[in-house]
RNA sequence: GCAGGAGUGGCGGAAUUGGCAGACGCGCUGGACUCAAAAUCCAGUGGAGCUCAAAACUCCGUGUGGGUUCGACUCCCACCUCCUGCACCA
């Protein structure tokens, strides 16, 4: 007959409506018990739904969830949706369907299929970052970055009154404008044209990939100071537990280098260049200083005869975009502007360039080259026959001239001498110190520390985001709305259409434009730009710790009990999602918390404590899914065949959770075939528990096998090792499906192990033992180490290393009895009678190693 | 080029502190059940050699080449390949 299958799609239906109907997962606040906050990238409710990689990150948290919820603590599990954004936008333009109702579908069709797969979110927490009583919040805290300016003595944001006002200003709000978080500036953009929108230096590339046009524009846009936070930003990476690589990543975006200020006089004229450099003692090595096109010096020290030349490489420069500028990087180019500066160190007349290789926004937008030492120069000194002059040279040998490539690492100073300092038989290291010495004591130098991380632009000229809270009156004045003008809902728009000047579609809702403010009698209009999508997802996590609050963003004391009191650990403890999200979202984030944290509304200087990134699924194929490909698998189709609890499994049991690993739809019916034998060792074939489960004692194997097991998955599940506590659950279900008498302890303690990866089948088994509750907070098994203990051990006994035989003997057998049975063992005397013992190594519980001539 | 990570059977992957390499799953082979098939269950399955065959036995084997060690997937040095990110950042 035919074997019984185990009935999901009834069993699970039933499950889920069972915990919607008792509210299972409502989070608990019992302030007797430890909390865990638990947290998934919330997902961008596309319309295409659930992608087969969504349900890997959201199975590895809801097991974790579930499995501390059994551990006895208050769980925080919730989810919701990032859900303004570009492509919403798009598919407005295109079918006339407003934004909003797009977005209500999106989230719709996201939420039957997060609901389809079991997990156990606390749904009345759910947010949804379109939503004007979350965006409100949002608002707020622009307003309070657009209030703050940053005291680097401190190393904190206060509030802008705060800020001293130097006597000499007369102009108050133009100085404090300068020094907020949160400023316009006219800056070169990446303009998109059929967009119709700029986009930010992240996203330019991901754009381009798929086919569009990005150039460079110079546009009014509002920009947020995170470069005040560089240091912190770096600094408090040490206090997180991350991956390594994404740690790294953070700290190449924020590029931190340590070097030198120097000033050189340009001769016959009172202007003096000051260059950015982390090789200050290659100082003598200095043939020729290079300004970026862009640097404000360029139209003042030109001579008349190099005017034209010099205009009209700066014209070209301007036409490229940033791209086109470092694709051709392999020819450096550059222009003589025929003024000359003194090299302080040498005395000498050096010439100064123009190149384009020089970039304006990093250090002070000139360079002083080094040929010998600095590759970048090195080329474009022999490109246009400019002086090369060795100053280091290496710890051992020395370089010999002609130079075919640039001398860049540390070694020896030389040749680096004048009469008031000698740098000569120095180690890099010390020569950088005594010529900072010397050049501090003449005033034309000075340490100085860069960052290669560079102002947020905050602002995009499109309509589905969170308004930017300003108005500008007809004046050319502005104010930020104040707390209770907050929220500034979005005017309903029916047709979106770029407006082709750069602005938003709310450039065209005459309720935008045309506004006459109560609190200053002024006339004016609202901002047009609204803000980018990293807006609404800094600080999700902080809402899900009090979501429908409308006093506070959330409440102080909720946010002590969730994130914890120390500032320094603390945070969100486990957060999980997609590395492509290592630089951008994790940075911003970070950076918003911080602000939030000066001004304490936040107890903790990180907003995630331990972070895990789960690893791509790969098509059958081995390559990436994609339409184009037709290897992409669909959640809904793999559900609907083989049942939730199946997929969860299946890709829990692919391998390590960070790994990137194929699908396979083979691999998913051995996990089918997992989960009938384990329904057969419960039920008989008419769904009724099996006659086979009797009240009796386990038997001592089969008492150490259950303890192995629940230790193996409890470890395996502190560890985030998912496939290796289900390989381990599938050599239970192998050994004690085969008994023809099942002790109940065993099959009772075994659902519980796996209910946080089956939920459905354990909760149905569960019942079926004659529970009538949930199993979610019952206790999680724990094991006893005696039974764990194998009373024989097997001991390999080795020669030389090569296994030669194998003994039995009583665990607590010990070092000498060990070496004599192995030495009395007939299989290990043929390889050792009349040889000399040199050595024999005795590992208890492991192996006798007895080494011979 | 720089940084981070990874290379183990036909495939996905296991392997505490250095101690029997290949757990578990897939696939494959053979068998039981069946008129037959499916489903299920049982047995086998790294390679080579030896053998009529099997057992037993021997040798080789964790990207490559060295090293440390009684003993190396694991530690050290050099290299190769792949993935991911950054890339004229002075």
């Amino acid at each position: 007959m035919f074997m019984a299958a185990y009935p999901f799609d009834r069993i699970e239906a039933k499950w889920q409506q069972f915990w919607d109907t008792h509210q299972t997962f409502a989070t608990r606040e019992d302030p007797s018990k430890p909390k865990f906050y638990v947290l998934d990238m919330f997902p961008y409710p596309s319309g295409a739904g659930l992608h087969i990689g969504h349900p890997e990150g959201y199975t590895a948290t809801d097991i974790i969830a579930r499995y501390m919820r059994m551990r006895g603590y208050n769980v925080l599990h919730p989810m919701g949706w990032d859900a303004f954004g570009l492509p919403t936008e798009r598919y407005s333009m295109t079918t006339g369907i407003h934004p909003r109702t797009a977005t209500a579908n999106n989230i719709a069709t996201f939420k039957r299929q997060l609901k389809m797969l079991g997990f156990s979110y606390d749904w009345t927490r759910e947010i949804d970052t379109t939503d004007p009583r979350y965006y409100r919040w949002t608002q707020w805290m622009f307003r309070l970055i657009y209030n703050s300016w940053y005291d680097h003595e401190q190393q904190r944001a206060r509030p802008i009154e705060e800020l001293p006002i130097p006597s000499t200003v007369d102009n108050v709000e133009a100085y404090r404008d300068a020094h907020r978080l949160a400023y316009m500036a006219l800056v070169p953009v990446n303009w998109c044209e059929e967009l119709g929108t700029v986009l930010a230096n992240e996203e330019v590339d991901e754009w381009r990939e798929k086919g569009y046009t990005v150039e460079r524009r110079p546009m009014r846009q509002w920009m947020i100071r995170i470069t005040a936070y560089a240091e912190r930003l770096l600094a408090d990476l040490d206090l997180v537990d991350w991956p390594e690589s994404t740690k790294e990543m953070q700290r190449n975006w924020i590029g931190k280098s340590e070097g030198a200020e120097i000033t050189f006089p340009v001769i016959g004229t009172e202007e003096s260049v000051t260059v950015f450099t982390t090789r200050p003692d290659t100082l003598f090595g200095a043939t020729y200083l290079v300004l970026s096109p862009e640097h404000p010096l360029v139209p003042i020290i030109t001579e008349p005869e190099y005017r034209d030349a010099v205009d009209a490489y700066i014209t070209e420069a301007h036409r490229k975009t940033d791209l086109e500028r470092t694709d051709l990087a392999r020819e450096k180019t550059g222009v003589f502007t025929g003024a000359f500066a003194l090299n302080p160190a040498t005395k000498r007349e050096i010439p100064i360039w123009i190149a384009d290789y020089v970039l304006m926004h990093y250090g002070t937008g000139a360079i002083m080259a080094v040929p010998a030492h600095d590759q970048r120069d090195f080329e474009f000194a022999t490109a246009y026959r400019l002086p090369i002059e060795i100053v280091v040279q290496p710890p051992t040998g020395a370089l010999e001239e002609p130079l075919s490539h640039a001398y860049t690492d540390d070694g020896i100073a030389w040749n680096s001498s004048n009469d008031e300092v000698s740098l000569d038989g120095l180690p890099t290291p010390d020569a950088k110190k005594r010529i900072l010495t010397w050049l501090q004591q003449r005033g034309i130098g000075r340490p100085a520390i860069r960052y290669k991380l560079r102002d947020w632009l905050f602002s995009r000229q499109r309509y589905w985001g969170e308004p930017i809270p300003i108005l500008h009156f007809d004046d050319g004045t502005r104010r930020v709305l104040d707390e209770d003008e907050l929220p500034l809902e979005l005017p309903d728009v029916q047709d979106i259409k770029p407006t082709g000047t750069g602005e938003s579609v709310l450039a065209t809702v005459p309720a935008w434009m045309d506004v006459w403010d109560p609190k200053t009698g002024k006339h004016g209009h609202y901002e047009t730009n609204t803000m980018p999508q990293w807006a609404g997802s800094c600080w999700y996590y902080l809402r899900f710790c009090d979501p429908h609050n409308t006093e506070h963003f959330a409440d102080p004391n909720r946010l002590r009990y969730w994130l914890g009191t120390d500032p320094n650990r603390g945070g969100v403890d486990l957060y999980v999602g997609g590395a492509e999200h290592a630089v951008l979202h994790l940075l911003y984030a970070r950076f918003w918390h911080k602000v939030l944290y000066d001004y304490g509304y936040v107890p903790t200087k990180e907003p995630f404590a331990k972070l895990f990134h789960q690893g791509l699924i790969l098509g059958e194929d081995g390559r990436k899914m994609s339409k184009s490909l037709g290897n992409v698998i669909n959640p809904d189709e793999i559900v609907r065949d083989y049942g939730a609890d199946a997929l969860r499994l299946f890709e829990m049991f692919l391998g390590p959770l960070e790994a990137t690993k194929p699908w396979s739809s083979q691999g998913i019916e051995g996990i089918k075939r997992f989960l009938d034998r384990l329904w057969r060792m419960y039920t008989e074939p008419n769904g009724s528990l099996s006659r086979a489960i009797v009240d009796v004692p386990l038997t001592r194997d089969q008492a150490r096998l259950l303890h192995r097991t629940i230790k193996k998955v409890q470890e395996d599940i502190e560890a985030l090792s998912f496939n290796t506590a289900i390989a381990q659950m599938m050599i239970f279900v192998n050994e004690f499906s085969r008994l023809p008498e099942r002790p109940r302890e065993a099959m009772e303690k075994f659902v519980l192990l796996l209910a946080p990866f089956a939920p459905h089948i354990a909760e149905e088994l569960w019942q079926l033992l004659g529970h009538p509750n949930s199993l979610a907070y019952e206790p999680f098994p724990t094991w006893d180490e005696e039974l764990i203990h194998d009373e024989v051990v097997e001991i390999v006994l080795q020669v030389n290393s090569k296994v030669r035989a194998k003994i039995h003997v009583p665990a607590d057998c010990n070092i000498d009895q060990l070496k004599q049975y192995a030495l009395d063992s007939e299989d290990i005397q043929r390889f050792i009678s009349g040889k000399t013992i040199k050595n024999v190594i005795v590992v208890p519980g492991k192996l006798v190693n007895i080494v011979v001539e």
